[in-house]
DNA sequence: ATCCTACGATGGACTTCGTCCAAGTCAAGA
DNA sequence: TCTTGACTTGGACGAAGTCCATCGTAGGAT
């Protein structure tokens, strides 16, 4: 995520303030965050930045990509800025919070020929639910 | 799901017409419809039947473990009557058609010791993502 | 069979999450 | 520096889902 911002010039995209700041909140590992937060967020950095321009950021930076839109049941998305680097998730059925882990097998070859159903299976996610040790 | 009123009956689920409409609009094996086509079909045969009572009976049939709640990124929530046979998910990328499959393997024993971060994992969702013929 | 009452249904307002659009702004190449 | 088209803005809009006061009724009690 470190050089995102050299990535994404290189990608020709036209560098704003907005987006550099969109760029910057979604860093580190284990980074979560409601299209919400990131806006609350890039807000305190930078006041004036819209509901809509924050949207439309994460939704390029999807597209390119770069960071990974969570499903999370009944909530509002989350978006996962670690996509260059495979991995899957570990929530917790108590508080919500979620971990990235890195589970070992090909989780595509364990689906039989006979059960793709003439699909083109490009990806597979995979979420781990559970307690964790706070509110086990 | 062909016993599912006998079972709700035998945990003292009080029987409505509602209800009964709406267990019976859930049945069938890859059957997997938004909250709003439930309401519709429920709706052909109750003209009466309204959206808080779908939607209040399906999230009670999800408590009870007789429905699972399938998340869709994106769209809406579907609900998947077939919760008593464990399996997975192949969802079309295109047009969102879901797909119940069964993989092979064990994909919480795929989790390592130490990538579980101390939580009890209790149960791992797949979700397969790819094009369905009509959309390719 | 009928009566009672607590549980369930109703529908409309409300909330949340997200998209769209017309007008204004500005990054970056000429 | 100028120009221009890509980007941002904010408010309206829309879809999905929840809440709540009120009404209706399933099913036990009599």
């Amino acid at each position: 995520m470190s050089d995102l911002l050299g990535r994404l010039r290189g990608r020709g995209w036209r560098m704003t303030s907005q987006r550099r700041v969109v760029a910057e909140v979604l860093d580190g590992d284990h980074v979560h965050l409601t299209a919400d937060e990131v806006h609350l967020r890039a807000a305190a950095r930078l006041p004036e930045i819209s509901r809509a321009t924050v949207y439309n950021t994460l939704g390029e930076l999807v597209a390119l990509g770069e960071v990974l839109e969570v499903s999370t049941v009944g909530r509002a998305k989350r978006y996962d800025p670690n996509a260059r680097n495979p991995h899957q998730h570990l929530v917790c059925s108590g508080c919500g919070t979620v971990r990235d882990v890195h589970p070992v097998g090909n989780a595509i070859g364990d689906l039989p020929e006979e059960e793709r159903f003439g699909f083109a299976v490009g990806s597979v996610e995979i979420t781990y639910r559970g307690l964790c040790p706070g509110c086990a």
